[in-house]
DNA sequence: CGATCTTGATTGACGTGTCAATCAGTTGGG
DNA sequence: CCCAACTGATTGACACGTCAATCAAGATCG
């Protein structure tokens, strides 16, 4: 590995950790963190506005216990709701609180705009493509080897 | 904003989630975490192995606080001692102890690999040289940006 | 000098994330 | 039918980060 690409490597991981800081930043004016927003967004967007918690996590790719107690805290808000399941009494259902969809909504917008001036104004159209082409070459990199550790797991 | 450079955006911060949490997996095999190694890291580079604590601070970019926290829970573990500073009786001497230095030392070539297994094998020349200029520009976007919240700060 | 401002660093409270343990409910074979 | 294995979800302990408050030691300037 040369020293460019370690350079490349650590300016990704700073790039990216500032543009998480920053986003977040400006999301947190609306009282949301980035993990609640990802959290409201699936829910949002899910049939009826519930999802079992499983099927939630699965969707936003969470840790079943990261997503336990952040819908805990998320739940003393009053953002979200989590009742029995009618079809399997270990479930818990999630659904958004009217105060959930109202503040969502007051997100939405101003996030989009964040992201748009920190992230997609920075960037030509040839920048995207390469961008695009760059981050599905890592994912592909990466898959096998997740796919690996995921059977690990399971023995 | 287009969905395609939405998508490109969501795609950029899970891809690059990944990859931390990979890496990170990978390197906690050597008891280390990445905060730790970049610590360990600015220390062994730095003159005499030993550094002001605010110096440490500006080095790696961290907030001071979190930089204090940290340190606490180095020298618990003993990777790290906190002296008293000589010429300034409010500051801290950071050194690397022989344990931390050892550590450090036997978690480099591993991480090295970690890097070049999962991000530097993933990519062609071009891609590299393509995004090393995308983060150029994201990085001088985001500085004005930066600059700005600096002054607000010192208000 | 001495009141005030600034700087170096730490602390406490709290939100967040991971890992391992737990527990109740469901399911599939003997 | 029953119990062993699996599944859905939560919990506790602990590491990590941020923010605001604190505090002592320099620096500044009348």
């Amino acid at each position: 590995m040369t020293s460019a690409e370690l350079a490349t490597w650590r300016s990704l991981l700073d790039t990216t950790e500032e543009l998480r800081r920053v986003l977040g930043a400006e999301l947190q004016e609306t009282t949301l963190s980035p993990a609640d927003y990802q959290v409201l967004l699936a829910l949002s967007e899910a049939l009826g506005k519930r999802m079992r918690s499983s099927a939630l996590a699965r969707t936003i790719d969470w840790e079943r216990s990261r997503l336990s107690h952040h819908l805990g805290r998320m739940e003393r808000r009053g953002l979200i709701r989590r009742d029995d399941c009618a079809t399997d009494s270990r479930g818990a259902e999630i659904s958004l609180t009217a105060e959930g969809a109202r503040v969502f909504r007051r997100a939405t917008t101003p996030h989009m705009r964040s992201i748009k001036r920190h992230f997609a104004d920075a960037l030509t159209p040839e920048q995207f493509a390469a961008l695009a082409d760059i981050l599905r070459s890592l994912q592909h990199h990466l898959q096998p080897y997740l796919v690996a550790q995921a059977e690990d797991g399971r023995r």
